[in-house]
DNA sequence: TACATCTGACAACACGGCATGTCAAAATTC
DNA sequence: GAATTTTGACATGCCGTGTTGTCAGATGTA
């Protein structure tokens, strides 16, 4: 019975060994932003991926159970970021119902115009990758709408429209918001919105 | 020397050579076309493909260089029924300038309702294929976008905003359009716009 | 100094895909 | 009937990927 495993973490340059963990982790999801937004999903391999980390393939499984469990983490990171800055944006305007709409568009754009990698990972790169990862995008999308619904009512915006439809309004909205990006980034952000 | 290859072609039950090799063609067309609305692109291996439409692998490169070209194909065949049927649908429509809006659009679910795997392989299973396919995607979206300039020209609809940002406009409406479908689809055709 | 853990480079394995090649049997023409 | 093309079933080569394993050496602790 050599069950004797001490387990004792011991620390390594300065670093405990959680902390060592978690640099790796936050390297690999750097990495994979970077790779993913400059040469595209496919060629975001776990070897290339490692490689362009400084770690070990061996690193990579000890963070993440597998390759689409790092993407669907940094797809959900990145999206965090932007709805951050929409609602920051939103909640530090303190005008009317159309400032604050103006002032959450104007976010996202500037959002997307600051972080090109963000942009592409999250308006470009995700799709087709897996059921999972198309299941997470709607999901945001779905996110992203439900939001524009609660603005609208805190903001006090009277809709005729039975509520039942105002859903699908929205989705399109957002739909509109989202494709508008897109071409504003394939055209080098040229000609904001 | 022995290049005396004669090349004869010759008639199999009853068709010429020319029109075997298009029948294969279009049973691997129709054979993807369901086979992607069903089991996802990554699903579609030329072998799979090629059992789908009970013809041989050699035959699939008789029709198509690669897997990549018969895609490419499918989905331009697919987006050209859609916008032949929305046409079609604007011309026959008699009325002002949103007769004919609301007639190209009525067009546009409905042919996605008729037509599941059309609507499954052009909002949903064509992303992140490939670079080639993704452009494909993005041209369409774009021409979809100068189609509905060119009809807003016709119908004279006035435009105060500068025609610039027409463009931008137009792509908005497009996506908004098609992230409607998507939420359309992705709840079963409930509440129709 | 002696020992235990951590690290990184790389090998090994299994799997699946694309693309091409082989070959006997069926169908057709002469 | 004989020759030849067409067909279909299958095999093969090659490559890339995910994932796990090996192992010597570096870096810490006692």
């Amino acid at each position: 019975m050599p069950e004797s495993a001490p387990q004792r973490r011991r620390s390594y340059r300065g670093q405990s060994s959680d902390a060592r963990r978690a640099e790796r982790r936050q390297l690999l999801l750097e990495a994979a932003l970077n790779l993913i937004a400059e040469q595209g999903y496919s060629n975001a391999t776990v070897r290339n991926l490692c490689a362009a980390a400084g770690l070990t393939e061996r690193y990579f499984y000890e963070s993440f159970s597998n390759r689409e469990a790092l993407l669907g983490e940094l797809y959900q990171q990145q999206t965090e970021i932007l709805r951050e800055a929409m609602l920051s944006a939103i909640h530090r305007s303190n005008g009317g119902a159309e400032q604050a709409v103006r002032a959450g568009l104007q976010a996202f754009f500037e959002t997307l115009q600051n972080c090109p990698s963000l942009a592409r990972v999250i308006l470009f790169e995700i799709f087709g990758v897996s059921k999972t990862m198309d299941a997470l995008y709607y999901q945001a999308m779905e996110d992203f709408a439900a939001l524009l619904g609660e603005l609208a009512q805190v903001l006090g915006i009277a809709r005729i429209v039975p509520p039942a439809s105002d859903a699908m309004l929205y989705a399109g909205l957002v739909g509109a918001a989202v494709q508008m990006a897109r071409r504003w980034v394939l055209n080098d952000y040229h000609e904001s919105p």
